[in-house]
DNA sequence: CCTACCGATCGGTAGG
DNA sequence: CCTACCGATCGGTAGG
């Protein structure tokens, strides 16, 4: 068994990779993120970072993969714990966290990328796709469990996760840090009617 | 004075290379958006397009402008005629139906190119923010003008917008159509709410 | 508006 | 992982 860690070293050039990468896509597009400058920043060849991945196609989906284990790590692990109302809750409360520490630099990177893929048919927006709804679904999943709910958990869930996106847009476009004011508002009253006493 | 049409027709010309130049970006984005392309689409000379603007920059300056003209005449003016809760309702009905109906094969323009430059620095990325401004202090204004509201209207102007930029984003990612029933029920809601007897 | 061209950069490949 | 290279395409220019 080969133990002289060159293996160990290229699944870390991996990860500093397609951390560099997520951090441009955020910010410049997954279209916009070209493998030659991505070579250039990490201080490699243009032929080092192609290696590890084969294709462009292939580093954007790794790049998407890097992405929602970030997303996973910061938002929904955290909730883990929690359920019922707490656990809507903190996931709502911590996606605003996560886009508003600027986990990467152009706000959430799900929204970046969504925008760019949505109209473009391809392996890549399937992944985004998949993505977006497996998010939607927990949200949904969530409303579903707090006890005595109020109203359709469904429309719950759309109503909250589009002030969440509002607050990531205002904020990256205006520099507006206002709106996770207003998003964290909107989504106190919206579950506090659902779980009001009839 | 010269009446052999020569300026007409450039004008015509132009009208036309940034009618596709808008359909085109609200796809591939104002990046994506190539010179040669659009040339090759149109039938023309890449210089002939080139001549018209000058510059990529001032190219995608103009498809900004000249989404907004559309924007304003499908939205905004339609809205016009009526006052108080009847115009609110015209101007975020009418976004639905301008988003839903594909104005722009991408969805809404303004969606796909705000995520794009948002975190990039420019006059683009400025003509954007404008934009964006005004249709939020219009939306603002008219949740002010609502006789008897209860509550902050930018609060609800907030929330209604949301509404309306995730139906779009759903829709377009998931060829989903239930997400405008689901942001035409959020709106219908949150102008209940406003306007009841307290 | 056209043809013809420029340097730069793109994704990708050959060969080591 | 490297150097050296490929054809294609980019924005932009010259000259008409």
């Amino acid at each position: 068994m080969k133990v002289d860690g060159r293996v160990e070293r290229g699944e870390q050039t991996r990860r500093q990779i397609l951390r560099r990468a997520a951090e441009i896509a955020s910010v410049e597009g997954l279209e916009g993120l070209s493998i030659g400058r991505l070579a250039t920043e990490l201080g490699v060849s243009k032929s080092g970072v192609f290696a590890h991945f084969g294709s462009k196609e292939e580093l954007q989906l790794a790049t998407v993969r890097a992405a929602a284990k970030i997303f996973v790590d910061e938002v929904v692990t955290p909730a883990g714990g929690a359920t019922g109302l707490a656990r809507l809750e903190r996931l709502l409360d911590g996606w605003l966290a996560y886009s508003q520490r600027r986990t990467f630099p152009g706000g959430c990177f799900f929204y970046s990328v969504q925008a760019e893929f949505d109209a473009r048919p391809g392996r890549v927006r399937d992944s985004i796709a998949e993505f977006d709804r497996s998010w939607a679904e927990l949200v949904r999943t969530a409303a579903a469990d707090v006890p005595g709910l109020v109203g359709d958990p469904a429309q719950l869930a759309f109503e909250v996760v589009a002030y969440l996106d509002l607050a990531n847009a205002r904020s990256v476009l205006h520099g507006d840090t206002d709106a996770y004011a207003r998003a964290r508002t909107a989504v106190r009253r919206a579950l506090d009617r659902a779980t009001r006493q009839a």
